[in-house]
DNA sequence: AATGGGTCCAACCGCCACATG
DNA sequence: TCATGTGGCGGTTGGACCCAT
């Protein structure tokens, strides 16, 4: 990897992050959210370039990803948006709450692309192997007025068809994706074993339900087969199933690692005095330094009207749990991915 | 225990689109 | 219209990790 141009120009850090390093950031992105990216790592006291802080941002730090293993649904549905929108990473991501265009896109291409190809799928048509080539000659000299693209499923007992008719207005069906129960099960399980913040902070899981109960998630009108998987997988995510919120980068929030930090060597803060004060101010970020993946985190001192109320995210989750109500993390003026998935709620089918 | 190959993922690169002056 | 800055995206890759030998 060669150093971005930025970075040789102003002589910054480039790399995998450091615990401070993203305590910097994560403490104030979540108290001043994002203005303009490029004065973000001054202001931070961060010696990145704004990329950097962003994509760090987006693909790890914010509060509303989800870390952990894709579940079944997630996996048949990144197939089928591939089929249909190609490597548009960040539009399939869109559809995919908590989930990046950069773990969708590892995914892919370390995971789904060998389970098709096992299947005798081409990962890039979509198509049999052994057809591929020649439907797509045939496929070039005539337009059926409705196709009828089969999803194949990396579960058994899924499967999905799309329907195109003739004005390219899709419907997806999804016949006995659950026939014996076995999908909700393993999504049940997976969902209950992540400890991951699955909260809603930017309002995108909201507008997706809100699309699945207007039959029209996707932007596709839906059977209600699917809405009602779909409206199960967010229930559980987000609700029903998960007795714990954690922050989601990282992964293993236990009360015993909570570890108040309450002070910050700003020594090396280019920040000026009120990145000092900020940083004074800011939340506790504690890093498990023996291992990535069981570090904790804690607020301690955030002095926000929404957050002075709770001493950390678990706290902060459970009692919502007790309460029914999510945390509105739409008070941070954040610009992130989730703010495409906000602001487009893109049809797939326009880009057809 | 050492080693070599394979896998996975975080992060960078380069390009493009858009906004602004 | 052009130059410049910024954000966003997809492709790529370095390195950590895993596992078989």
């Amino acid at each position: 990897m060669g150093r971005h141009s930025c970075c040789v120009k102003q002589k910054l850090r480039k790399g995998l992050w450091s615990p401070d390093e993203d305590e910097k950031l994560f403490n104030y992105i979540t108290r001043f959210g994002v203005g303009c990216w490029s004065s973000v790592p001054k202001l931070a006291g961060l010696q990145r370039c704004g990329k950097s802080c962003r994509l760090r941002w987006i693909n790890y730090l914010r509060p509303d990803l989800k870390r952990g293993m894709f579940s079944q649904q997630e996996e048949d549905l990144i197939i089928s948006l591939h089929e249909v929108l190609g490597n548009r990473w960040a539009q399939i991501a869109a559809q995919l709450p908590g989930r990046t265009d950069n773990e969708i896109k590892n995914l892919w291409n370390s995971c789904l692309k060998k389970k098709l190809l096992k299947q005798g799928i081409d990962p890039t048509t979509h198509k049999p192997l052994n057809e591929a080539n020649v439907k797509e000659e045939k496929t070039s000299t005539e337009s059926p007025p409705q196709m009828q693209i089969p999803i194949i499923s990396t579960s058994p007992s899924a499967t999905t068809t799309l329907l195109f008719s003739s004005q390219c207005s899709p419907v997806i069906s999804h016949s006995n994706y659950y026939d014996d129960g076995r999908l909700e099960e393993a999504s049940r399980e997976i969902f209950m074993n992540k400890h991951v913040l699955d909260l809603d902070p930017l309002s995108y899981n909201d507008n997706f339900q809100m699309s699945v109960a207007q039959n029209s998630c996707y932007g596709l009108p839906m059977s209600s087969n699917y809405q009602t998987s779909i409206r199960t997988l967010f229930d559980q995510n987000q609700f029903g199933t998960n007795s714990r919120y954690g922050f989601s980068s990282m992964p293993s929030l236990t009360n015993s690692d909570h570890v108040s930090v309450t002070e910050f060597s700003s020594d090396n803060n280019s920040g000026g005095e009120g990145c000092h004060q900020m940083m004074e101010n800011a939340s506790g970020f504690c890093w498990d330094a023996e291992n990535k993946l069981d570090h904790s985190f804690q607020f301690n001192a955030i002095k926000s009207e929404d957050f002075k109320t709770c001493n950390s995210w678990e706290e902060e989750g459970q009692q919502n749990l007790q309460n029914h109500v999510s945390i509105d993390f739409s008070c941070y003026p954040l610009t992130s991915l989730s703010e495409d998935l906000t602001g487009t709620s893109f049809d797939i089918f326009q880009q057809i």
